[in-house]
DNA sequence: TGTACATCAGTGAACGCGCGTTCACTGATGTAC
DNA sequence: TGTACATCAGTGAACGCGCGTTCACTGATGTAC
């Protein structure tokens, strides 16, 4: 009597010879396609992302300690395009005040169009890894500045009031950041139409933050 | 040879005949209980809550009918707390907008203070149940009722401009939701002083939303 | 060019565990006569 | 007041399952001579 096949996905060719970590990117796709898909990131196990990427459940651990260390580097990707993502909305955008509103509304925009990723990212407890990172490479922080930076622009350009850009940015996180968890965690409430709501905070702030 | 005992805590005393729903409270209890100490909805088993509770994981069953339907009646019943606590923080105010800016303080204190009910509440997907539950009936509708009246107050004080008062709750809880729950998932963030930053926040929406 | 060998990518089977849930049952409690 | 009985709260054991991880292994690939 023979078992289930071990993969029920298609197998996955055997990477040539010094060519093995091809795989960790694999796995590394495999696993962020499954947190899109099931949406659910205790769904996610290493049996299934192995199956995902054509392979083996010990095969992950070969690139990867443990599930906590693939769960965090598929973090720390997600992170980089984050910011990538924010950073091409404004590009072109010469006006300080409407390129930091504009990076706001890219925020949203990216948070509920990937929820799964900003449910990692944002909404999940620290992983248990203990070690918090040197503050110099704390996932995020990258983004986080250049949020720092467009407050400062508006500042120098009498945009908004001079003070505390940390303070500034902080606050202007926490919105954006509320809006896109409770639009991610509450579909069900009857929300105003989004551009109403974003132009509505624009206006308060705008007002709110005016030299 | 005998087994481990089936309960490691103390044993609950068997009900009287006709007060078997007390066990009902006492499983709820011990299911919020160990929601704030593990710190971690995943690693609240049935096994674990009847052995918090006393009984045996049998019993559970006597009273829910799955483990989603115990979790949901937990949640139901911090909506509640949640909603009183916020309106005995601003009784005795009589500034329409000072009471909202308290009731902003107080959702905030009521998150941070107790992180765990927060996370259930605002921070976790929707529960599969499917059944969106009606409108009037939604959990957590009540708290929400009294912000836009909080609001509407204001309006008609003439202390904020008037306007929308649905649009305007709306984004004041994406305000105070961004900040609690950024402070629950992010910790290790270097926050400015927690006061200052609310301090700012009211600054802003005071000047913002002005008439 | 041919062959023995070391290396490397990946496999198959199994481990021990905790999970949600079901089922047949026990034994205390109140009630009817 | 005494006893048979129905009811009810809760138990003990087991179910099948999927989990993260380990271990000894296989077989293809490149290298040294």
């Amino acid at each position: 009597m023979t078992g289930e096949p071990l993969l029920s996905g298609p197998r996955r060719p055997r990477a040539r010879r010094g060519e093995g970590d091809l795989l960790r990117a694999d796995i590394l796709a495999a696993a962020e396609r499954l947190l899109i898909e099931t949406g659910d990131q205790g769904a996610v196990s290493v049996r299934a992302i192995a199956d995902a990427a054509g392979v083996t459940p010990p095969s992950i651990y070969l690139h990867f300690a443990d599930k906590t260390e693939l769960l965090f580097a598929v973090c720390e990707a997600r992170f980089d395009d984050f910011d990538q993502y924010m950073t091409e909305a404004i590009r072109d955008i010469a006006d300080p005040l409407e390129a930091l509103w504009e990076r706001g509304r890219a925020y949203v925009r990216f948070g509920t169009e990937n929820p799964e990723h900003y449910r990692i990212l944002f909404m999940t407890r620290p992983l248990p890894d203990a070690t918090p990172a040197p503050p110099d490479r704390l996932p995020g922080l990258a983004a986080f500045s250049h949020l720092v930076e467009d407050v400062g622009r508006c500042m120098a350009a009498g945009a908004i009031a001079d003070g505390d850009a940390f303070l500034v940015a902080t606050s202007l996180w926490a919105v954006v950041h509320g809006i896109t968890s409770l639009l991610i965690a509450r579909p069900d409430f009857p929300w105003p139409d989004l551009d109403r709501l974003m132009g509505h905070i624009v206006d308060v702030h705008t007002r709110g933050l005016s030299a």
